[in-house]
RNA sequence: GGUCCCGUAGCUCAACUGGAUAGAGCAUCUGCCUUCUAAGCAGACGGUUUCGGGUUCGAGUCCCGACGGGAUCGCCA
């Protein structure tokens, strides 16, 4: 058996070919200008060299140059051991030991596809950052879901990663649930009738906007202007007014504040338990809008930024190709781009060895973190040109946005409950999960539902828009969570009963070598590294979602036509139970990249 | 109007830095459970990759233009 090389096949490959390449013309090429690809299923062999390109240097025909190179590379030291053109493509067939090893120790490794912790920069990223005045919905999950995914693509990839959210309590939104609460309220808590926090919030929310319609449409029938009416009704007034009286510290406004903010809070985090992310820090507005301030005037000082003759402070983004953009109001008070200065300087200090933050936001807001990326650079913050906006399409209803006055918005609490519904109906109706107690079905319900969920949510590239039919609902079968889950549960079947039977699920030295059937999968496998390379490069979690389900699909194909503990012979079989604890546990790590957790029944 | 993003099968989505005959799922139709979990497998059907030019050995992918959809250009967040 040859010893798999330490370095991937594609680079190992890339060098034979570079120097069989110089030794059959006579001239020397970089690697990597040899573009190796997998061999597409039609053609024989493993991997492709495109020689096009070569044509120049070899000056000589495509098919002529891949011969040779194909001759050259098969008689070289090396996993080559034949070769094939067709039409410029040099096809090359590696030695089957050199895969059966990869298989029996490369792919056996605890870490397989990671890089070590700690071996690439420390990176911020932030996700979720709700308003405190709504409970969570659709695109709230979208946002988290990638934000978390995203998050565990960068560790894998050896970065130290810190999970942050920014919660937006302050401001005029929140004011107007207080007043509400006040005026309708009777004294009514989370504990005083068993609604969620975020959802009594939420509904005081909606009463200030119902009772604020009802004053402008009573002001309008009495002779004043829509314009003037939605700029004074009393209701609206009394709103700012708790909104000044909070900036100036009043007691009971501020306590009232607190109390209603405790309740959206714990209303969250019961939410984003049932969805599996979690936070290592939370930031919030009320503590990080001062320092932006701050921040704002020292850089007038040091003269990085304008003050215009009403005091307004700007800065000149003209020479970057954008605008002339407001930091601070003539009054002195914050906008939305000072709290964001302010929030990103005092995670800067927080962390000092910060390398970099990406910000989960949704592409509405591309133009403010450009905005924000070019003030920070100007602040003299090098981290600013390496921060990343990991900006999302928004999800779409079939008739367009969702709406909340035309009450169209799919709130995240009730969209997975229905999910759990849906696993429970499926589950019961096959009846599989006989002899398990309730608390274990339960969990095998939310599991199920929870990759439905996110898979339909991550599979999608994040920067396109996407559609959910809350009609069709998001599916069990075909492309889906649940259908991934059903093989990886298949797969540790099989394995559960090789154990308990004694039988050996590591490679044994006669393992049978991998035929055309198994190279499928293995192939699959080898590419872990590859797209999680990819998928960090690009913060884009849809390709390890497809990596799962390509992968998936093909253990379920081999799985169809190829008995595992009744192959034909021992050593096939424990080729076929290596392949299966290959599948469970590449698949296991590749699903945890996408914060999907795996049952093994269901 | 300026800038950015998107446009692929009836529908929802794929297609690595430009590579061979553009792939899945859903829907429709046909087979396959006394055999490791049928939430499965195999097959059929379905395409001028919105349109028109260009670059090159080669374009869904890059460039230019048109058309269609979305976002943004607030002292809102």
């Amino acid at each position: 058996m040859v010893t798999v090389a330490p370095q991937r096949l594609d680079a190992l490959l890339q060098s034979i070919a570079a120097s069989a390449f110089q030794a059959a013309f006579g001239s020397a090429l970089p690697a990597a200008d040899f573009s190796v690809q997998k061999t597409r299923r039609e053609f024989p062999g493993d991997r492709t060299v495109v020689c096009f390109p070569l044509a120049r240097h070899s000056k000589a025909a495509p098919d002529a140059t891949a011969e040779q190179l194909g001759k050259a590379m098969t008689a070289a030291e090396g996993p080559v051991v034949g070769y094939n053109v067709v039409k410029g493509f040099l096809n090359l067939e590696l030695e089957k030991e050199y895969w059966a090893d990869w298989l029996a120790h490369a792919a056996a490794e605890a870490n397989y596809g990671r890089e070590p912790a700690g071996s690439a920069p420390h990176v911020m990223v932030e996700y979720s950052s709700p308003n405190t005045n709504k409970p969570l919905h659709l695109g709230h999950l979208r946002n988290n879901f990638l934000g978390h995914s995203v998050s565990r693509i960068l560790a894998a990839r050896g970065h130290a990663v810190t999970k942050v959210q920014i919660i937006n309590d302050r401001g005029i939104h929140i004011c107007k649930s207080m007043v509400a609460w006040r005026k309708f309220g009777a004294g009514e808590t989370p504990e005083s009738n068993g609604i969620k926090g975020d959802k009594l919030v939420g509904k005081y929310y909606v009463a200030f906007d119902q009772a604020f319609k009802k004053e402008v449409a009573a002001m309008v029938a009495a002779g004043t202007e829509q314009a003037v009416a939605e700029k004074s009704a009393p209701i609206l007034l009394e709103a700012q007014e708790t909104l000044r009286l909070w900036e100036q510290g009043d007691t009971d406004t501020v306590e009232l504040w607190k109390t209603m903010n405790s309740w959206v809070y714990a209303g969250f985090r019961d939410t984003y338990a049932t969805m599996g992310v979690e936070f290592d820090k939370l930031y919030f507005e009320s503590d990080t809008y001062l320092v932006g301030k701050e921040r704002v005037l020292e850089g007038v000082e040091r003269g990085v930024f304008e003050r215009g003759e009403d005091g307004a402070v700007w800065t000149d983004l003209t020479e970057d190709g954008l605008d002339r953009k407001l930091l601070l109001r003539a009054d002195g008070t914050a906008v939305y781009m000072t709290q964001d200065i302010g929030t990103a300087l005092l995670r800067f200090q927080d962390f000092p060895d910060l390398d970099r933050q990406v910000y989960t936001v949704g592409n509405e807001q591309e133009y403010h973190f450009k905005v924000l990326f070019l003030v920070l650079g100007k602040l003299g913050f090098a981290q600013a040109q390496r921060c990343h906006h990991l900006s999302y399409g928004m999800v779409e209803l079939p008739e367009g946005k969702m709406k909340s006055r035309e009450g169209t918005v799919v709130d995240a609490d009730d969209l997975m409950r229905e999910m759990f519904d849906i696993a429970r109906d499926i589950a019961e109706e096959a009846g599989k999960l006989e002899g398990l107690d309730e608390a274990a079905r339960q969990g095998v319900f939310q599991k199920v539902g929870l990759s439905a969920l996110k898979y339909f949510l991550l599979k999608v590239d994040p920067k396109k828009n996407m559609m959910f039919d809350p009609k069709a609902s998001i599916d069990f079968y075909g492309n889906t969570g649940p259908f991934i889950l059903f093989n990886y549960v298949r797969g540790r079947s099989i394995l559960r009963k090789a154990e308990a039977a004694g039988t050996a699920t590591e490679a044994s030295p006669s393992m049978a070598l991998p035929g055309e059937a198994e190279m499928a999968l293995v192939s699959l496998l080898h590419d872990l590294p590859d797209v999680i390379e990819e998928a960090a490069d690009t913060y884009n979690p849809s390709l390890v979602a497809n990596w799962c389900y390509d992968l998936t699909k093909g253990y379920s194909s081999y799985y169809q036509d190829h008995p595992i503990l009744g192959a034909e012979d021992p050593d096939t079989r424990n080729l076929r139970l290596v392949l299966t604890e290959r599948f469970t546990r590449t698949l296991h790590a590749g699903m945890h990249l996408l914060g999907i957790d795996l049952p093994e029944r269901m």
